[in-house]
DNA sequence: TTGTAAGCGTTATCAT
DNA sequence: ATGATAACGCTTACAA
């Protein structure tokens, strides 16, 4: 970095002091039209650029605000951030990111190199159930929101989805066609959503005299996919199969590709999260609907409420998800006859 | 934010200097182990943590390097983004990500107030052909990196991949599988890369006697899915449709979908760009794969050289793309009777 | 190896 | 409405 034109220089050029320059890109105090103009034009005719770390430094405030996710390959976690990015933009607000690739020690690490650039607000994407410890411990000086994984209410704003309710529309489907043997497939069920969501489609499919068999497959699509095969080769291949993340969804659609195995005609099938790719296909993906925008809208106005004041209680704002079925889910018994095993 | 812990409450808590706090945290000098072990304790009974904004301002050096693309939303880019972050990530540098939407003015904006945090370097993918004038002026100030869209070669590091080669196996898959009449699908031919792509292909279809038509159907695969649908509309069906862009690539898949179009039975399809929903399909398709990792690690090389001191002359880096044929093409001859116009 | 003190560019306070 | 100046928390000569 070289040394570059400070407020004093375009101070010394335009004649003015330093505050002068301040107030004028700053705007917290009043300067005159004229004085307003002249300053300006000599700022750019020097290449005047603000030094944001002077300013946060000295003023202790920055409008930055920093994102942690677990995955940054991950679909859902970058449409959240684009999203976030949008809103936040609209407001003078810049986005730091940072990956902790599913990894708490590297989630700890990235955190820390986050906040040590002072950032207004922090949301938080857990890579586990627990909220990291330094988020507990700043959330008095910063605001902070959790979002997507964590268990019970903790002491920090939270969004998230309704994951029970999740389930279970995923299980009024199966049962509205009759799916009787279900495989729900989640990618690790120590993380409480995935786990909420299969045991809230679980319980209601077993309530209807079905039976859901569960299973985990991890994160990466590809192993997932590889996973998913072995599970099939050793069990009877259920009527229909729902994925609890969008990373699932595209495992089991890697894995039925290898093995020919048909979308809607051999087995029926609900996707997790609605991209395009899922519906953009021959037999488009019945899929369970997470509202990101919405969710990306709370988490901003969450930090947003608290970067201005708001020191009520913690909320804790939770999303429903919807339904789009498609053509991926067919009546039970419109399928075709499972070969796989016996051929 | 609220006043935090500095260097100076360690330093007096534990008996010692500002200065030899700050050796234990930037390692720049050597601090005694036992010295440095209490400084460590004392800091951690404080939860002290630097404050970078004033490092960065002091030493004029920052462990954060800015990103700027034109769309958050496109998976090549957000996968970009996600490369660079684990590559720098890992010698400690930190991202901060900005999205110029398409637009000229906002990236002009974005990029302003991503330079205010004075990165230690800055990753530009522009929104037109034209390199921010803003680049031109600060890149002897600072290091940047010109990726993906510009025309000729510009006073800056660039990474591009080779378009015209890229149109170029394009062509000459189409070749093989005997194609003769063929819909070269871009986003947006004023952009550069895309002309190029399109240019790549037609001139050598056109040169083995075949029949290229161009048309562009924009960024966005709902409005693009749209447009391709008005075309088909109005022309012949071509035997093969070559996408130029991952979102067109979606854009034709969603078009396809909606009118029951079948991917490889009736007409042949070479996608852009090789993510895994392209290939998790029955039809997997033929994608044109562009080295996202190659990509992501020579704008990294660069910059951290730069970064370094390197100070020789503009780079060009240009990768080349290769093709993984699947079965969403096949023989000219094979396809199904073209039925749409005249049913 | 450790301490002292100046200064990075800005904003905030206090005068004018 | 504008100016002078201290202070933000850190790094870095330089001194000890």
């Amino acid at each position: 970095m070289k040394k570059s034109i400070s407020i004093i220089d375009v101070a010394k050029s335009a004649g003015v002091s330093s505050a002068t320059v301040s107030n004028v890109f700053s705007g917290k105090k009043p300067v005159s039209d004229e004085l307003a103009k002249h300053v300006r034009s000599v700022a750019d005719q020097l290449g005047y650029s603000v030094n944001r770390t002077a300013s946060v430094l000295r003023s202790g405030r920055s409008k930055i605000v920093g994102i942690l996710v677990p995955d940054l390959s991950d679909h859902f976690f970058t449409s959240i951030i684009t999203e976030i990015e949008r809103i936040a933009g609209a407001s003078g607000y810049e986005i730091i990111v940072g990956n902790s690739n599913n990894d708490v020690n590297a989630e700890e690490r990235r955190l820390n190199a986050l906040l040590s650039w002072r950032p207004a607000g922090m949301a938080v994407f857990p890579c586990s159930n627990e909220v990291p410890g330094r988020v507990l411990e700043e959330r008095k000086n910063l605001p902070f929101v959790i979002a997507d994984r964590f268990s019970g209410e903790p002491e920090v704003d939270t969004v998230a989805i309704d994951n029970l309710h999740a389930g279970s529309i995923v299980a009024n489907c199966l049962a509205e066609f009759g799916h009787q043997r279900v495989l729900l497939l989640g990618s690790d069920l120590e993380l409480e959503p995935i786990r909420l969501r299969c045991e809230g489609a679980r319980r209601e499919i077993e309530q209807s005299g079905g039976v859901a068999e569960i299973a985990e497959v991890g994160a990466n699509p590809h192993i997932g996919a590889e996973r998913l095969g072995r599970w099939l080769d050793s069990h009877d291949r259920p009527t229909a199969i729902c994925a609890m993340t969008d990373m699932v969804t595209l495992a089991i659609l890697s894995c039925f590709a290898q093995r020919g195995i048909k979308v809607g005609e051999d087995i029926s099938l609900i996707g997790f999260d609605d991209y395009l790719w899922m519906s953009a296909r021959m037999t488009p993906l019945t899929a369970v609907c997470q509202p990101v925008e919405a969710i990306a809208q709370s988490v901003w106005d969450c930090l947003n409420a608290r970067m201005n004041g708001d020191d009520s209680d913690t909320k804790h704002i939770v999303h429903r998800c919807s339904l789009s079925v498609r053509e991926s889910t067919r009546p039970a018994g419109n399928l075709n006859i499972q070969l796989d095993k016996t051929s």
